[in-house]
DNA sequence: TAGCCGTGGCC
DNA sequence: TGGCCAAGGCT
């Protein structure tokens, strides 16, 4: 009894996934996006791609990826390149680990593998910054193979067909929804169908409001059955974020900047930011030449505290008071034997920065504020 | 394993 | 305005 009957639950299971497969293959073809840059590409744009697409919008992402490829057009050329230069081309698209991960594994590329992207999924998932879902995407695009992604899109597609309550970051949601997303894939297609299910995720079943008359699984849709498409995914609880204060010493010397590398895994590891103070301080100009005086060497000439503003990361917000300080330098190279560097204004912003420092740089260069 | 890691667009 | 969160991974 319990084999027949289980042998009936199998055959249904597999004639729904084959039906659900279908449906989102056919829609992908009619409906789904084509042309993005990366879409038929060769492995080396399809991983960039799927780094670069990470946490972030395609919208975003399309003019640094065309930027990213005419630079370092295939894999050899970006690992003989500096994790620097990476970095440059990185700057303000935010995670910037994605990016020395990327650099890091092009080099285990040239080394275990000459030069060429791995074929197998094991040697992808091994790659630094690659973990399953990325493994996933990128063997199903480049290779065909047949591997079931999850990213966000999936995630919240499968969470409202099968109304799976519970914010799907948490481990046993998780698992729920992998064992979903392994067992609707289809035998062939497997390219196609995994767009599909990105694009389906990205413009019909979106977080608000959802197009659920467009939808080609609709029939089969279990929270739209119940009227509950709104209340799922199930949102994570979310604390209050801490904030923070910061000065930022914006040393400048006629039109030199002094901007210094922030080194390991910090927050903007790698790039290159003015001296900071995890405190906001005075802006008086004798507080000031005390500490520059002391610090960096240097006669103070000038102060002007410029407009303060919010960054809000991740995981908290930060308050930002920037000091605009005229100095004194007799020796600018100096700085280097403190792993800072005196930049001039243009190269600095083409330099490896994060966000709110290029906005800054921009600011003192149109508005020319005089010593 | 929960916290860490950016940025910008949306409502 | 501010909270939310995107083609997640690492430790």
């Amino acid at each position: 009894m319990l084999g027949s009957s289980s042998v009936l639950v199998n055959n249904q299971e597999s004639l729904h996934s084959e039906w659900f497969a279908g449906r989102i293959i056919d829609w992908q073809q009619q409906y789904g996006r084509c042309g993005l840059p990366w879409q038929g590409a060769d492995a080396y744009r399809i991983w960039l791609s799927e780094i670069m697409l990470q946490q972030t919008r395609v919208a975003t992402v399309i003019p640094y990826y065309l930027r990213f490829v005419d630079r370092f057009p295939a894999i050899p050329v970006l690992a003989a390149e500096s994790e620097e230069m990476v970095l440059a081309y990185w700057s303000g698209l935010g995670y910037y680990s994605r990016a020395r991960n990327l650099h890091s594994a092009s080099r285990i590329i040239m080394q275990q593998h000459n030069g060429e992207f791995p074929h197998q999924f094991k040697d992808i998932l091994a790659l630094p910054g690659i973990g399953r879902s990325t493994a996933a995407a990128i063997s199903a695009f480049a290779f065909h193979e047949r591997c079931a992604i999850l990213d966000g899109n999936v995630k919240r597609l499968l969470a409202r067909y099968y109304a799976i309550d519970g914010y799907p970051g948490e481990q046993k949601i998780e698992a729920m929804l992998w064992e979903k997303a392994e067992a609707l894939l289809p035998e062939k297609n497997v390219a196609i169908y995994t767009q599909g299910m990105m694009d389906l995720g990205a413009t019909i079943c979106t977080r608000s409001k959802p197009e659920c008359c467009r939808c080609p699984v609709q029939a089969g849709c279990v929270a739209h059955r119940n009227g509950c498409v709104a209340l799922l995914p199930t949102p994570r609880l979310r604390k209050k974020l801490p904030e923070r204060k910061t000065t930022f010493l914006l040393l400048r010397n006629g039109s030199d900047i002094l901007l210094e590398k922030h080194t390991g895994r910090v927050i903007w590891g790698g790039l290159w930011c003015p001296p900071q103070l995890d405190i906001q301080i005075p802006g008086d100009i004798e507080s000031v030449r005390v500490y520059c005086r002391q610090f960096f060497n240097v006669e103070v000439i000038n102060v002007l505290a410029l407009p303060k503003f919010l960054h809000t990361f991740t995981h908290f917000k930060l308050h930002i008071f920037p000091l605009l300080i005229d100095v004194a330098v007799e020796d600018t190279l100096k700085a280097q034997e403190t792993g800072m560097a005196w930049m001039g204004l243009d190269d600095a912003q083409c330099a490896a920065i994060p966000s709110p420092v290029r906005k800054l740089l921009q600011e003192i260069q149109k508005n020319c504020w005089e010593s």
